[in-house]
DNA sequence: ACTATGTCCTGCGAGC
DNA sequence: TGCTCGCAGGACATAG
């Protein structure tokens, strides 16, 4: 499931590999469309136009499109992979794989497939994309705190809105909390700063170290070239049930708040 | 203006 | 062995 490290990873891929490439035609599957924008809208729009970069914001992968010809306004492409959304950069004669649900050909005669058997993901475009939330490794400290001191909603929670920090998911938002000593079920708002302070330490270490590390490959995420990320040899919390607490022994503990796991440490986290 | 909950969707693994 | 069932989860809709 692709949070910010994972979407980070995948777009630096699709940077390298397809920047300046054009897209000369464009097919996107008909059944229930995985698509925000209408399929004509975004056929139009990717028609004849180069791919300057390939960037992340949030949780979306943003192609910058500049008009191959040089006459039309800028616009983006905007993907989101929801939980099992792929993009792969491959030799047209590969046999499409089961749930591909958009084809770019590519100038270079490659193409650029969108997978996703979940159909979480959505394609849309912008002439100028703005992601809702502030990006958490940018957001200073005193916006940080701003962004959560008034917030009824246990903290878990809060981290997973998109409205408010950019790119967290459940599995950061979990390790970030552990590493935070913060349970999740605490009120945003009856946070001291104090613990707001090692949150947002915490999530930003945890953010940095995954990215490094290619993300965390959970389920069958890889990266643009087929690679696995590493961050989930270094979950302390997430996934690890039962397990003794890397810091203390004590069992993990696994609740459901806002109907997503949530992992932490009955000891370490208050 | 917030907050809480249900829904979408398919693959996979647990359990019988 | 082969089947059913429930879970996984990001964003959005809906309701409170």
């Amino acid at each position: 499931m692709p949070e910010l490290p994972e979407v980070e990873t995948i777009a630096r891929g699709l940077a390298k590999r397809i920047s300046g490439d054009v897209i000369e035609s464009v097919w996107l599957g008909s059944k229930p469309e995985p698509l925000k924008s209408s399929a004509a809208e975004i056929a139009a729009t990717l028609q004849a136009r180069r791919i300057s970069t390939v960037r992340r914001a949030g949780k979306h992968i943003v192609f910058d499109l500049e008009s191959a010809g040089g006459r039309n306004t800028p616009a983006q492409w905007i993907v989101h992979l929801g939980m099992t959304g792929s993009l792969l950069v491959c030799a047209p004669g590969v046999e499409l794989e089961k749930h591909t649900h958009a084809v770019l050909q590519l100038a270079s005669g490659r193409e650029l497939r969108f997978v996703d058997p979940r159909r979480f993901g959505r394609l849309s475009v912008f002439e100028k994309f703005e992601a809702p939330g502030t990006e958490p490794l940018q957001v200073a400290l005193d916006d940080f705190v701003a962004l959560f001191h008034k917030r009824k909603t246990p903290i878990k929670s809060a981290l997973l809105n998109q409205g408010l920090l950019s790119g967290v998911g459940n599995i950061y938002a979990d390790e970030a909390l552990f590493r935070a000593r913060i349970r999740p079920r605490r009120r945003a708002s009856s946070l001291t700063r104090d613990e707001l302070r090692r949150l947002h330490n915490a999530l930003r270490r945890v953010l940095t170290e995954a990215i490094r590390l290619g993300g965390s490959s959970v389920s069958d995420y890889v990266d643009a070239d087929g690679e696995e990320g590493f961050f989930q040899l270094k979950h302390r919390v997430y996934g690890r049930e039962g397990k003794p607490c890397l810091v203390c022994k004590t069992p993990i503990k696994r609740i459901v708040i806002a109907g997503r796991s949530s992992h932490y440490c009955p000891r370490c986290q208050r």
